[in-house]
DNA sequence: AATAATCCTATTAATCCGATAGAATTGCTT
DNA sequence: AAGCAATTCTATCGGATTAATAGGATTATT
């Protein structure tokens, strides 16, 4: 069985697939972080709190903290008391900026893909590419809604 | 190792995955299209032909022309002298069609798609979600680009 | 009858997702 | 000093998916 359980309306070549949505890796990242961004300064908060609220695992929501606290996003404090805080704030943390660190490139195709390039094997001509050319155009649009909505954007009322 | 041989300049959490990127069968199927669009209302082609044109597995080709059949957007004949010829007009033919027949929803989550939907397993109250009221921002724009750009806009010099 | 082309289904290797597990580390409290 | 609470880290797992390959069935022309 796929990851979802309802009815799917469309048909798709690989059908129930919907694998390339965001990962629940990346969802559960935003959603720690709105739980840290509504304690913004104003102290720790623990990963059992975090799970509890949100329905994430927690042993998964660990492996999530731990990689946005290296990538910069959060801090954190071991020991008795220790928890997980919001470093940044929420309004500059945007979804394309998860979505890269969980999930990676937000072009649909390598070669116009800015954090995440890649050079396509066969290209001759990348300059004069009409696939370069009309991708880069959705990458682009694509990107800067992305990068409006932010951690900020899912506290607000 | 990966899909990608070359060097990625970003770290993702699942690396080299670049899996939410467009399918190769997605991309083969429009560059099939855009093929056939070159020869619009001038007869058929053979997938041998477009496989050469393009690199692409002509065994692959098979399945994905297949698929553009069932959905429309091509024709065939069978037979000696037979071959595939576009149906529709390039121009009325976009990246999201071939993008939702072969990948599935544009949406980041699906309970803001529009032809995948899927309400989220813990939600309660979607109508007051805040996740939801992002992603569909998200998904509009994202999908109004999809849309704008179409085999016609591949054809352009 | 031979040939050329599409049509259809099954199978495969490699990889990835989502999660679980177990322990190491750190620091507070008593 | 001992115990406990919390993060940190690495390894592992089943199931699913991707991209392709394979083999033949079907249809139409020569």
């Amino acid at each position: 069985m796929g990851l979802f359980k309802g009815k799917v309306i469309g048909k798709i070549s690989n059908p129930l697939s919907l694998r390339r949505m965001m990962s629940k890796k990346c969802k559960y990242a935003i959603k720690a972080l709105v739980q840290l961004g509504g304690n913004f300064q104003k102290g720790n908060m623990f990963t059992a709190d975090i799970a509890a609220n949100e329905s994430i695992p927690k042993k998964f929501l660990e492996q999530i903290l731990l990689e946005l606290k290296h990538a910069g996003y959060v801090g954190s404090h071991k020991g008795y008391g220790g928890g997980y805080f919001l470093k940044k704030n929420p309004n500059e943390i945007s979804v394309a900026d998860i979505y890269r660190l969980f999930d990676g490139a937000i072009a649909l195709v390598p070669c116009v893909a800015v954090q995440f390039y890649e050079k396509c094997e066969d290209c001759k001509d990348e300059k004069n590419c009409v696939y370069r050319r009309e991708f880069e155009i959705i990458r682009e649009r694509t990107r800067d809604v992305m990068k409006e909505v932010t951690i900020g954007s899912f506290m607000k009322v």
